[in-house]
Order: C-alpha cells, then sequence, then structure tokens
DNA sequence: AACTATTTATGATTTAAATCATCTTTTAAA
DNA sequence: TTTAAAAGATGATTTAAATCATAAATAGTT
C-alpha cells in the first residue's frame, strides 16, 4: 500500500484497507477510468504513468494532470453525482491499486487524521488547478508543461537534464492547450535559445532556472 | 452561524465554533484577504457578494469564482506554505464569519463527519475548476460567465429573468478571461440574438437554455 | 444645470496562434 | 532491407481576439 493512507490511517485500518483492494494492472494506451462513469473507488498508482484529459467543448482532449507512483487518480469525481468528470489513460504498462470507495468512506470517517490529509490533499489539488487557468501565451504555457513534466517524472537515470519519460509533441501540445504545429515551433526556439536540447524525440532541460521563470511569466 | 458546519459538527462544537469566530465587515472594493498573506481561518459570507481573483503572469486579474451568502472563501490557500494562493474583494458591503484556523482544525479532526463533507466540498470545488481550462471561444466563454452569474446570484426579487446583481463588463470580462472590448462586443452579439437583453448595465438572461448550451461547447 | 468621472460601446488595425500544406525522420512491419 | 505507417518539423495563409483609438451614455459632484 502506499503514502497517504499508509501515513494517515492506522495499521488496523491499513491491513483493512489492504484486504479488501485488489491491484489492477492496465497496458500502454489502456483507458483506466473514462469521463461519465460511476465511480467505483479511488486509484493509486503503484507503478506506472497515467495522463488525466478532459474534453475541450467537443472536439478536442486537454491533458489536466500527469501522475506517476504513488499518486491518487480518480478522486475528481468524487461527490455531485459520483461520476468521472476526467478520463485517466496509461501512458506506459501501470499496475494500480484499487479501493473500493466504501472501504475508502469508511476508513475517511474513522481515522480523522486521514480525513483531514485528504482535505488537505484536495486542497492542494484545487491550488494546483489554478495553473489552468493562467492564460500566459503559448512559450509560457510550454516551459510551465516541461517543467511539471519534469517535476511529475523527474530525470532520467544518469542524467542531469534528461526527462524520463517524454510525452509525444501530441501529448505535450494537449497538455500545454496548444496546437501541435504551435507547441513543434516553440520547443524549437527553446532549443536555439538552448533552455532545452532536443535529442530526436527525447528533450533535455538544461536550464531549470529559466524555465521556471519562463512558467512564471516571464515576457520576452 | 451556516451551512456545512451547522449541518456536520455536532451542537457542541457549533456553539464553540460559534464562540470562537468573530464577525468582519467589509466596504465594496475592500479586500478580504490577498495573495500571499498568511492564513489565518476561514471565512463564510453571511450576508454580501464576492470576488476571488488571481493574479495572471504578471499584468492581469482574472477572476476565477464569484461567491454569495453562505458560500465558504480563503480555503484555497490550505496545506503547503498556508498562504492565500488568491486574493478576495467585496463587489458589495459585506459581512463575513470568521472562523480561526486552529478552531477550524479542531473541529475537522473531532467531527469525522464534518472532515467528510469538507473533503467533499474541496472536491467539487476541484471540479467547478476544471471549467478554467476549458478553453472554449470567446462566446462559450462568456456565456458560461453569464450562467454562472445566475448561479451565484440569482434573478432579481420580481423579475424572471434580470441578474439580480451585475458585475461591471471590466469584471465580466476578467471572468471570462477577455478583454474588455471582446467581452462588450459578444455581450451585442448575444443580445441581438435575443439570447440575453441588455439594459443599460442590467443584464437579462432572456434564453437559460441557448445560453447552457452555449457554455457546453456549442459552437455558431 | 453644468462639469467631470467613470462606465459602456464600436470601428480600425495588428498580432499571436490556428489552420492548411508539405516534407523529413523515425519506428514498425512485411 | 524495402515499404508502410507514425511521429516530428517547417513554411504559408487565415482568423479570432487583442490592441489602439475614439465616441456615447451614465453617474457623481460642486
Amino acid at each position: 500500500m502506499n503514502s497517504i493512507i499508509q501515513n494517515y490511517c492506522s495499521d488496523g485500518w491499513n491491513e483493512y484497507i489492504e484486504f479488501h483492494s485488489k491491484i489492477v494492472q492496465v497496458k500502454k494506451g489502456d483507458f483506466i477510468f473514462e469521463t461519465g462513469q460511476a465511480i467505483e473507488g479511488l486509484h493509486i498508482i503503484h507503478a506506472g504513468k497515467v495522463k488525466i484529459t478532459t474534453k475541450n467543448g467537443n472536439d478536442t482532449e486537454r491533458i489536466i494532470r500527469l501522475a506517476a507512483d504513488g499518486d491518487i487518480i480518480g478522486h475528481r469525481g468524487f461527490g455531485g453525482s459520483w461520476k468521472y468528470s476526467v478520463s485517466a489513460i496509461a501512458l506506459e504498462n501501470t499496475d494500480l491499486i484499487f479501493i473500493p470507495l466504501k472501504i475508502f468512506n469508511e476508513a475517511v470517517i474513522a481515522n480523522s487524521s486521514f480525513a483531514y490529509a485528504m482535505m488537505i490533499f484536495f486542497a492542494e489539488e484545487l491550488r494546483e488547478s489554478e495553473r489552468l487557468a493562467s492564460q500566459l501565451p503559448v512559450r509560457n504555457m510550454v516551459a510551465s508543461v516541461l517543467y511539471n513534466n519534469y517535476e511529475v517524472f523527474g530525470f532520467a537515470k544518469g542524467s542531469e537534464t534528461k526527462l524520463s519519460f517524454t510525452l509525444s509533441r501530441t501529448d505535450l501540445a494537449s497538455q500545454a492547450g496548444v496546437r501541435y504545429e504551435t507547441l513543434v515551433r516553440t520547443l524549437a526556439e527553446l532549443n536555439t535559445e538552448k533552455v532545452i536540447k532536443i535529442e530526436g524525440k527525447f528533450i533535455h532541460l538544461c536550464d531549470l532556472e529559466k524555465l521556471k521563470s519562463i512558467k512564471e511569466g516571464e515576457l520576452n
């Protein structure tokens, strides 16, 4: 079991939760859940990478979050009609721990510090989601996305700059909320400026500080 | 006292919370709190209207939420560094109930169903915030904003269509995430189509169903 | 009522990003 | 190991919204 539950539930409750949880294995590209489906529980990523997407109007898809080992997914639909408001798609073969909603709810009610921790977790998700409202120019959004990829995936073993996982250009564009061509051009620009280094499909973040200041609104 | 606390805390806890709460009165245009300030408690609107704003990069301000009687504000900064990530500004003279953080935290820990309700409250806020990621054309965003104004403020007494409170055009633009002139033009367009009716500063929502379908991505 | 503010409105021009059209490179398959 | 398919890259054109400019209308003040 993992992270927030392990840390905030009693040992007995951890055993109880673990007993009722199950392992879910999905392959690269598979949906873990889809918008509109009824929520039957909570997923925690045991090992793997996942993108959370939402539909923009009728046509395009936007990536609103990336998740990796230890991250909780599927909590956004809680309350209201208890349906997923987003979809989750595996970016690589992924193992998840599935906790039935009933068990999760029992644990929240019984472990007040767990309930408190879950509340804070949601608060942090909410703050994180404000990024989506920022409406900065493409360049800044792309920097923000690259930085977020670094935060979630980190650098590859043995490298100080290479992202350990590279989203497709299409996915990067979807996360930045811009068109594919626009993303590619912006990457090329950042590459020319040596803020990043493009190595085929792979991306090196050569100047994290610069990237950070661009994502925070530095104009240029 | 109000809403979620009254409903989910025991009578004894309600008395205790009420005893330690205080009434805060602010005038139209006053800040209730500002980005970066330390969080010392939670505000509940007793009577009044408030806009929650965030800074876009370095220049413009975006309204990310409107709040009225019974609504909780100031919860977004919970966790992390416990600083406000947004500002709250009174849209009219407003009375608020201020609950010190210490008291709120005690209540959450002691009342597990309150903790659960707070978690669900945050989950709903999170879902609501996805609207900001939608990236629809101006027309759709404006419809969304008008509909949200209706949801939060309702219609004026004795009217079936007139918004009970009218944001300035500048604020409407800020909420829609577009420039003032663009908002004005879009309102004029919706007015021509009889979806809304502009009456000086005031706005009538004549066709709520149409407005709803536009906000949900109907193209035109 | 006359005089400033301020707020609302609209036309003209510019611009950033989307769209359209190709082309190249990489990966996968037969 | 050639062929097909997918992913990445770039130039040319269009377009939606921003910006610039200015004019009405409304509200507030002496």
